[in-house]
DNA sequence: CACCAGGCAAGTA
DNA sequence: TACTTGCATGGT
């Protein structure tokens, strides 16, 4: 499965090129990004974080002195913006309260132990927390959404229970723990789903599709799918 | 008009 | 444990 999943990352790295995620200047502006992004399009999160940047609002102490309501009205294109701004000033309060507002105090902390704290945070279920530990604390961590488990049914990759922890284990325990490898690896995914492999079960315009059932190797079919995607 | 988007928590059985 | 529901904007 390791040499499986090495030529799937290979042809969709061929395919697609370096995603560059997660977009963000700053580890905060990753880890609100990815409060805010939670069933909501990218699209709109951008909306809201320009508003925060343009309030010079995306820092720590900002942000902790802000009120619930501000904060709400400042996020409001992202959606949900009232359990976003309770979820962030959750995060900022930790953040504030037990690590002096500093994120890189988070450092010091193990892969594991940082996991444990983020969940214990409102707002921060799996998805997140993993985002946040691979995206902006690069941390080895393999961040499984939507798109992960309807990309490895679709391409009959994967048998297991399907949940969260179990599809994170799926791929975990067939990489080696790299964290470039995890990042561009989901990121690839996200691309591929977005453009491609958009219900179950697969979509028959995948250009990949043969390659990830096994009916051919290397890199067949992308050429298609680059001269598409340079249009 | 309906449906979806880089989830999560709280409630129910 | 395994569902269901509320949260809400903006694009297709």
């Amino acid at each position: 499965m390791l040499q499986r999943l090495s030529n799937i990352f290979n042809a969709l790295l061929a395919a697609f090129g370096k995603r560059h995620w997660w977009p963000g200047e700053t580890r905060l502006e990753v880890i609100v990004g990815a409060i805010l992004t939670q069933n909501t399009s990218w699209k709109n999160v951008e909306k809201a974080i320009d508003n925060l940047k343009a309030m010079n609002l995306l820092d720590v102490g900002a942000l902790h002195a802000l009120s619930m309501e501000q904060l709400a009205k400042v996020i409001r294109p992202s959606g949900f913006y009232n359990v976003k701004s309770k979820r962030l000033k959750s995060f900022v309060k930790v953040l504030h309260d037990e690590f002096s507002g500093a994120i890189s105090n988070l450092d010091v902390l193990g892969t594991a132990e940082l996991r444990k704290l983020l969940l214990r945070i409102e707002g921060i279920g799996n998805e997140t927390a993993d985002s946040i530990l691979l995206y902006a604390l690069n941390r080895p961590i393999f961040v499984v959404d939507a798109y992960t488990k309807r990309f490895l049914v679709n391409h009959g990759l994967y048998t297991g229970d399907g949940t969260y922890d179990d599809v994170q284990s799926f791929f975990m325990e067939h990489l080696p723990p790299d964290t470039y490898l995890f990042n561009e690896f989901h990121a690839l995914i996200v691309c591929l789903c977005q453009n491609y492999c958009r219900k179950v079960p697969a979509c028959a315009a995948c250009p990949l599709r043969e390659d990830l059932n096994g009916h051919k190797n290397g890199l067949s079919g992308i050429e298609n799918y680059l001269d598409r995607f340079s249009s």
